[in-house]
DNA sequence: CGTGAGATTGAACCCAGTCAAGACTGGTGG
DNA sequence: CCACCAGTCTTGACTGGGTTCAATCTCACG
C-alpha cells in the first residue's frame, strides 16, 4: 500500500506491522472473481482479512430486501472485523480480487504476542472511526453533500488525477443511503457546475476542488 | 447494572470484569449537573467513562450547526472509547449524572495485564456494534421506522412496564435524523393506531408489542 | 395561578423517491 | 467491422414523505 496520503486518515493508515506480520505469515492468498461472495451475513466470523489487491464491499440486507453498504475496502485494507460472534454483513469482491485470509484461532494463538492484542484494537478503532463518519453522513447531509462528500474520499485515496470509480451507481446509492436515479442526478448536477468531470462512467477530475470540499462540509 | 435483558445485546452487556476492576479500583466518582458537559468535541482523549448513574448522551456538531447525536449511555454503560487522540464528538449529562473516570494512561499502565487490552478490545467492539446498528437505521428506514425502532430499544433495556424517555424531542430527532415535529407526528401516529401510549410527556407504555416489533423490522 | 420552554398541530413547500421511457456502454457473435 | 443485445445509467414527469414556518397548546415550575 502507499502511503501517498495523509497517515491520520483512518481509511488510509497502514494495520499495524504486527498484524501485518501475522497476516503475512500465516495467512492464505485467495482470489475472487468480480461480484463473489468472501463471507455471508449470519456466518460465524472466522476468519480475518486484508484486501491485497481488488476493491471489496461489505453489505447488509434487510429482511423486507432493503440494502445498506457498510464501507468499501482497498489494498492494504483490513476488513472481517466484526464484533459478535456471527457476521452482520456479507462481503463481496467488487472487482476481481485478491485477499489474504488468516484465521482468527491463528491469531488468537498467537495472542500472547501483546502487539498483537494492540494491532487488533487499533484496527477495529479505524474501523470504528469510519463507521462514524458514516453516521453524521447519513444523518445530516442532503443528497448533494452525500454524493460530493463520497466523491471527495475516494478522491482523497487516489493520488493520480484523473479517479476511478470501482463501484456501480448501485453501491453508491446504498452506501448513502439515496436511489440510484438521486445519485446519478446529483453527478450529472455537479457536472453542469463544471465541480467534477466525468470522461467515462467509471472514472472522474475534478475540476474545482474548492466548491466541492464546500460541498462535503 | 441489573441483567434483566438478554446478553447478547452489545447496548446491555456488562463490561469485563477487568476493566470495570480497574473503574472500581483507580476511577473517581464525578457528578454532573443535568446538561454539565462532561467532555468537549476536539478535546484531547485523556479519559474512560462508565455511567454509574443517570443518562449520557454523546453528539457531534457540523461547523454548518447541524446536530448528530451519537448515542445514549445508561448505567453500567462504558463511553468515550473514541479512536484517534482527539474526541469527534462531545459527551453530556442528559440528567443528573454519577460518572466513574478513569485516566486512560492509568488503564495503559495496568495493560500488561492481558485480559485488560481484551476488555477494551470487547468494549470498543459493543460500541461498533451499535453504531453499525446506528447505521442501518438512519440509511434505510423510514420516518415512522424509525422512532418505532427507537422506542423498542429503550423498551428493551428498561424491564418495568412504563418505560422512562430520559431524552427530549430534539435529541430524539437529532439521534435519528429526523426533524422535531417529524418525531412529534409520529409519535402522535402511533399513539393514534394504539401501539404505544403516553400518560406524560417523557413515559410511554408499549399496548401492542407485536405491531411495535413488526414496524421496528 | 402566570409563565415560558418544550411539544403539538396545521398548511405550504420542496427534496428525494417512484415509475417509466430512452440512451449509453461494453461485450458477443455474425 | 459492425449490428445487436443486455445491463447499466440517465432523464423526465409525477408523487409523496419529511421539512419549514408559524400558530397554538401543554405542563412543569415559579
Amino acid at each position: 500500500m502507499t502511503l501517498a496520503y495523509p497517515l491520520d486518515d483512518p481509511r488510509t493508515a497502514a494495520p499495524s506491522q504486527a498484524l501485518s506480520d501475522v497476516l503475512d505469515r500465516l495467512g492464505v492468498r485467495m482470489n475472487y472473481a468480480k461480484d463473489g461472495e468472501i463471507y455471508a451475513q449470519e456466518e460465524e466470523v472466522e476468519f480475518l482479512y486484508r484486501v491485497v489487491d481488488g476493491v471489496v464491499r461489505t453489505m447488509r440486507l434487510t429482511c423486507d430486501g432493503r440494502r445498506q453498504v457498510g464501507d468499501f475496502y482497498y489494498a492494504g485494507d483490513l476488513f472481517g472485523l466484526e464484533p459478535g460472534p456471527d457476521h452482520q454483513f456479507s462481503a463481496e469482491a467488487l472487482t476481481d480480487c485478491t485477499i489474504q485470509v488468516v484465521r482468527r484461532s491463528a491469531v488468537r494463538a498467537l495472542a500472547g504476542d501483546r502487539e498483537l492484542d494492540r494491532a487488533v484494537l487499533e484496527a477495529t478503532r479505524r474501523e470504528l472511526q469510519r463507521v462514524q463518519e458514516h453516521v453524521l453522513l447519513l444523518g445530516r447531509k442532503s443528497a448533494r453533500e452525500k454524493v460530493a462528500g463520497f466523491l471527495m474520499s475516494l478522491a482523497q485515496h487516489q493520488s493520480e488525477d484523473s479517479i476511478q470509480l470501482p463501484m456501480g451507481r448501485q453501491d453508491m446509492a446504498d452506501y448513502l443511503g439515496l436511489t440510484i436515479e438521486t445519485v446519478s442526478r446529483m453527478l450529472t448536477q455537479l457536472q453542469g457546475e463544471e465541480i467534477v468531470e466525468f470522461p467515462e462512467l467509471r472514472r472522474f477530475r475534478v475540476t474545482r476542488w474548492e466548491a466541492l470540499e464546500d460541498l462535503a462540509a
